[in-house]
DNA sequence: CCGTCCGCTGAGAACTTCCTGAGAATGTGC
DNA sequence: GCACATTCTCAGGAAGTTCTCAGCGGACGG
């Protein structure tokens, strides 16, 4: 499979850095890192780059800095910026009038995930026909853009922690996944808390969702959750 | 046949490091072995690793530093941890997010091959989609994915434990499995029970894939137990 | 044909995992 | 700054799972 998209991660803490260098991988993104600015712009000429994730503080200049420049040479390169969350600069509220947007640290690997399709699809899809922003499964709806879940047509209030588990178990239809999974992709990297916090957010969801009509989260007892399509009674 | 992958494992305990020599060696990979951090270093640099199996505490340096450097040296190397289950580590948050994972002391050995796998499918494969995780012997399948047996089509339930020994029976359809070979490669290594608990487990098993069409689990008194195939209506 | 051995299974004790309600702490909007 | 929503922790209880054991019965050897 190619890479839906290449990307430059430009971010100096290394951890972080690498977190999001695999998991961007793994996601499905050709990934290039930097870890300043000037080596950032080094990467930039040797590589077609489709979207840069990028700190707004760098050890050589900032993140806006790196990004005039890199568009000064000609490409029209979206960004997605990070940034920490009580430095809110005014500069950020500009940008999601342009293609680009940000996130605040610390964050969670599906908010950066979801972020960057989103830019993507902005920026790429000139025709904004495709309404692939809804996830489905059974009589489930979830639509990224409207930020909103519907279930049998009805649609349902859900806080942002539920939406972001919600979506993630709907990308995995079929596939069981670990509470520690749940935990590293929906709760932002630096959560210190136990993995008792899923059981309660599953219980949140189910109560909302999953009351009337067929269950769709179903409970696989010491492996994890999965959330599928009701099944004919002979279980097939 | 060529094995399967080459792997690393680092883990100082003599008794576990020659345990899971061993039978990895007998599961098909090639084998590496190395005691502590230093030593690790020095194998990687005369092999070809496709995947390293390490504990996390070392007597000079943590896995999590090993795995650092030798990631540093350019290449991209997934890694299947061990660790005591009750130390939980904040290092480990994070970890099933790029390709790598984790398994708990004790562990069996089912478990750690199963995740090497797992890990190594998910690594080598860029094409996440088609190859399927699914074993079938007869019209009985295992699920690897969904976690999910079913006969005929039809879905049934099993606990963890069930699972495991259902997955070492279907790997090893047609041949004689005894008591203690199943006790040793589906139970904790530190396992101080009897082997009646076998028994017990078959006769679960039976009861919830085995009672309608042709049984698949047979047993050769004194020797042990066999999956396999029905054969036709002459024995043949 | 008989006794012994081996394996099968039901019952149940001990344990683990999961669910959920209550409440404290924190954040957000008005 | 007040009200409300949300996040997170915790603890009790429910439910599921693991493991042991003992009695039964069929298989096998003599």
């Amino acid at each position: 499979m190619a890479p839906e998209a290449t990307l430059l991660v430009v971010e100096d803490e290394t951890n972080i850095r690498e977190l999001l260098t695999t998991s961007l991988k793994f996601a499905g993104f050709a990934v290039h890192a930097a870890p300043d600015g000037n080596t950032a712009m080094r990467l930039a000429e040797e590589h077609d780059i489709d979207l840069a994730v990028m700190d707004v503080m760098l050890p050589d200049m900032d993140g806006f800095t790196v990004t005039r420049r890199l568009r000064d040479q000609g490409r029209d390169l979206p960004v997605l910026f990070l940034t920490a969350r009580d430095s809110l600069d005014d500069k950020l509220k500009g940008l999601t009038v342009g293609g680009d947007d940000y996130v605040t640290k610390p964050f969670s690997l599906e908010e950066v995930v979801a972020r960057i399709r989103a830019v993507l699809r902005r920026t790429q899809n000139a025709e904004p026909e495709d309404e692939d922003t809804v996830l489905r499964v059974a009589d489930l709806e979830l639509d990224e853009d409207r930020h909103e879940v519907a279930r049998a047509g009805r649609v349902i209030d859900v806080s942002p922690t539920e939406f972001k588990l919600l979506r993630y178990l709907m990308l995995n239809a079929n596939r069981v996944l670990s509470k520690a999974q749940i935990l590293d992709h929906v709760w932002d990297y630096d959560f210190r808390g136990e993995m008792g916090i899923v059981e309660s957010y599953i219980s949140y969801l189910r109560r909302k969702i999953d009351t009337e009509g067929e269950p769709l989260i179903h409970t696989k007892r010491g492996v994890g959750y999965v959330l599928r399509e009701p099944r004919d009674p002979e279980g097939r």
